[in-house]
DNA sequence: TAAATTTAGTTGATTTTATCAACTAAATTA
DNA sequence: TAATTTAGTTGATAAAATCAACTAAATTTA
């Protein structure tokens, strides 16, 4: 591949950090932190995980992770459960605060989002989402 | 807009996470944090800048890149020339040795995407690259 | 099946990063 | 010329991440 290629894509890569650190602001106004916001998102789409889980789905520490599902459950947000197949492990799913926190942060990336987009036309907005999508499609032949 | 092309644009965020993750890899077999190697990016790429270019640019804390720049001084890998113009800024530059430091940098980062395109079809090497520049050109309109 | 190893999760200690405020000195504005 | 703003440094903390040691349950293996 050519050098220009590359460099191509190192600036989409970075024309994209921009894009995501501009989206993830809103964390900044919630009550949680980026990690944290993570989580809540990951356990409110994957109801009854462990930690485990997590830890490999969001290639995050097992401590930091513990530490973090700690201050959920001391805070209310977090239920846990004992798996019946593995004494050592324990099935986590939000409350109907955790839930709440959710939703809260899910409208508020929502909106962000929406700020993003609103100026652009729909028939641009359908392109973009199809070279998403391409791009996808493309990366998960070597992923 | 819809909510499942919200839903789309987020699972493409959340995707790209990972892969701009899993580039930046490299950086830790570096002796640079991933603030230090686009700072050193940065003085590669616009020569001379400030403190305060750098602060704008990489959307970073004074006293953050402060503490940073002093250990590049000191590690032999920045000059500083104080500005004509302005008494109080300074303009950064890369020695040989800082310049020799980016261009590992920079090779790795290059294998490293090289590595994850490889398995791809040149076709397909074309198509992502015009995904990504229209994604830009499309983003543009409102950033 | 008993011993050895692996895995899930917790905890402690430490380091790395990031944040915020106070401060100096030069530049700009009023 | 006085007041304000800006560039950069420094100190004090806070927040985040890393690493290792540890318990207890599960799995492997000999």
């Amino acid at each position: 591949m050519k050098n220009s290629s590359i460099d191509s894509i190192r600036e989409f890569n970075r024309y994209y950090t921009d894009v995501i650190g501009l989206l993830d602001q809103h964390i900044l106004d919630s009550p949680f932190s980026l990690a944290e916001a993570r989580i809540i998102y990951e356990l409110s789409h994957q109801p009854n995980c462990t930690a485990s889980d997590l830890m490999i789905r969001l290639k995050m520490d097992k401590g930091q992770l513990s530490r973090i599902l700690e201050t959920f459950r001391r805070r209310g947000l977090t239920a846990r459960k004992k798996s019946k197949l593995d004494g050592r492990a324990a099935h986590l799913s939000l409350t109907g605060k955790g839930q709440s926190e959710f939703e809260k942060l899910n409208q508020a990336s929502n909106d962000q989002i929406g700020l993003l987009i609103k100026k652009i036309s729909t028939d641009d907005q359908n392109r973009l989402l199809n070279h998403m999508t391409e791009i996808i499609k493309i990366l998960n032949q070597s992923l």
